[in-house]
DNA sequence: ATTTTATTTAAAATCATTCTAATCTACTTG
DNA sequence: CAAGTAGATTAGAATGATTTTAAATAAAAT
């Protein structure tokens, strides 16, 4: 991509289309799918020559999440929770007030998963469906 | 429960039956499942009237999850992802390099899923599929 | 060119969680 | 039952991810 497209990929969502914002939008939206954290976009940053600060790089990730750029994986919150249910089952997950709710293991089906990649086996399958008031 | 079966339960699980723990097991093993974290555990221990340490309720959690007596509800590591997957999809995560791998959101179908609690509209559906090297 | 408004930044603050090192308590052995 | 020892608890410091603050800078509008 381009300087001139990323600039109107930003433009686009709304953006000003700023040197950091740029060279970001460049890194992250290359045609390959990219999970990036804040440390570690970071790191392809400096790799890179460039020289931004982490705030910077946590405000654009936001921005381009708010924007439809990006996605974030959200899981449930920012803490752990321990859950009395030793069984295997999943959540719902109240955003409004931070509750679970417990879902049976029996009402999800799981098909044609892909692959586990060589070497490696499944430990554990967690399903969190994420409420918000209707 | 009374206290010399909390006492018992703590034993057959290798766990010494000391005084915190027998406080916090009766609180989470009262028979209704119980969804708790840290600091939420720590305020019912507090209204209860009893003094423990935050220390000891992390402690006693992990000490619990790793007896089998509890589970942690685990997500994706520690850190917040970003995705350029702006798609619906689910995730791989591999514990032991912390890298994610995309599954399609064909892939995943649900059943019977209880219905949403009252004036509750489902906002999204996270898959993770845990990954160890096997 | 000037002004307005948004953006970036370094540094401080915050929040969840873990670590440290000292004290204390449960279990074991004499 | 009295010590001893291994394990547990704790306050407070440390850590690590993320957010906030407030000042400096850059983009857009006039």
């Amino acid at each position: 991509m381009t300087v001139s497209q990323t600039t109107d990929l930003l433009r686009q969502h709304g953006l000003r289309p700023t040197r950091q914002r740029i060279a970001l939008a460049s890194l992250l939206f290359d045609g390959h799918p990219r999970h990036v954290t804040a440390e570690s976009l970071s790191e392809q940053v400096k790799a890179s020559g460039i020289k931004l600060s982490l705030a910077t790089i946590y405000n654009t990730l936001h921005q381009f999440t708010t924007a439809g750029l990006l996605k974030e994986i959200k899981g449930i919150s920012d803490v752990t929770w321990f859950d009395t249910n030793i069984n295997s089952h999943h959540h719902f997950f109240d955003t409004a007030n931070s509750h679970l709710i417990d879902i049976p293991a029996s009402s999800i089906t799981i098909t044609n998963l892909p692959e586990t990649p060589e070497g490696k086996v499944i430990n554990g399958v967690e399903v969190i469906v994420r409420l918000t008031d209707g």
